[in-house]
DNA sequence: AATAACGTTTACGTTAACGTAAATCGGAAG
DNA sequence: CTTCCGATTTACGTTAACGTAAACGTTATT
């Protein structure tokens, strides 16, 4: 059995450190990234693991920024946006006015994504339309062709 | 008064012909994009306007085309997905299969706004309950401090 | 003829978010 | 010590969707 298998560190009195450390490889595993997208998240700006030696290592606090991230991603958020965002989550410069800031820029995606759904909607419903003309226009063909076959 | 002002070709014995003509310009006004996107369109074969000599001729079909690409973009669609789409919805190899795929296809991107809209509708209530907690936590320190400024 | 106003082709530039490869370095195992 | 593994740095490559500029052809107007 070896000994630091998995996390970075894992204090071998038993206990858990509160702030666990991971490494790069375990955050890459844990949130399904390479690692070469940490390093560029890092890069710019958006994750500040710290340093043991050469070696990155990644707190709780690292992990949930990199949600926040992914998050993002999957909004559609670009990376500076995300940036944005985490600043203005991140408790330490948590002032009322950054977090309604927050709030309204989040806003603003739910419309975007509201007017695409309606979009989405109207074109389905468009299609469903064009799906019944043609299965009509289809069978008023096979019947006039059984004539004639 | 000029003749050949904005549209490309108006019949000079003031009847409309069926399907208009438009230039490049027409187009880019009418649907608010650069003539370099639409050249661009064409070479990425989602457009394929008539040439009278060296220039481009658009008609009614080539806007309904364009329609679906802008439509496309703003549903997140790529140009490739774009063209796919395109060349489903077009009534000359308009058999049911593909038409069925085409609803799929919209519908796969259904899903996903559909995802996001609840990511988005949680990242909210999340913030907004931070929120609540932010302005009661507030409060409570300007009542503390009130006694000893 | 000259200028202006458009349109065309050709081609390099740009941004975002990493991918991929090469060179290097420190630590662990044999 | 040598080999190997994982991490790091550096840097060029990639895709998408055009932007931007250069050089040139065609009309139409002056």
């Amino acid at each position: 059995m070896k000994k630091t298998t998995g996390k970075a560190q894992s204090s071998a009195d038993g206990f858990q450190a509160v702030d666990e450390r991971y490494s790069i490889r375990d955050l890459a595993k844990d949130f399904a990234v390479t690692t070469r997208a940490l390093r560029f998240y890092e890069e710019r700006g958006l994750l500040r693991p710290q340093r043991k030696g050469q070696s990155r290592i990644y707190s709780a606090a690292d992990r949930v920024r990199l949600t926040l991230i992914l998050r993002g991603k999957r909004l559609g958020f670009t990376l500076d946006e995300s940036a944005e965002l985490i600043a203005m989550y991140d408790p330490s410069g948590n002032n009322a006015g950054q977090l309604q800031a927050l709030i309204d820029k989040i806003q603003e995606k739910q419309q975007r994504i509201n007017a695409q759904k309606r979009e989405i909607e109207l074109m389905l419903s468009d299609l469903k339309e064009w799906e019944q003309r043609s299965l009509k226009a289809l069978t008023e063909l096979s019947r006039g062709t059984k004539q004639n076959q």
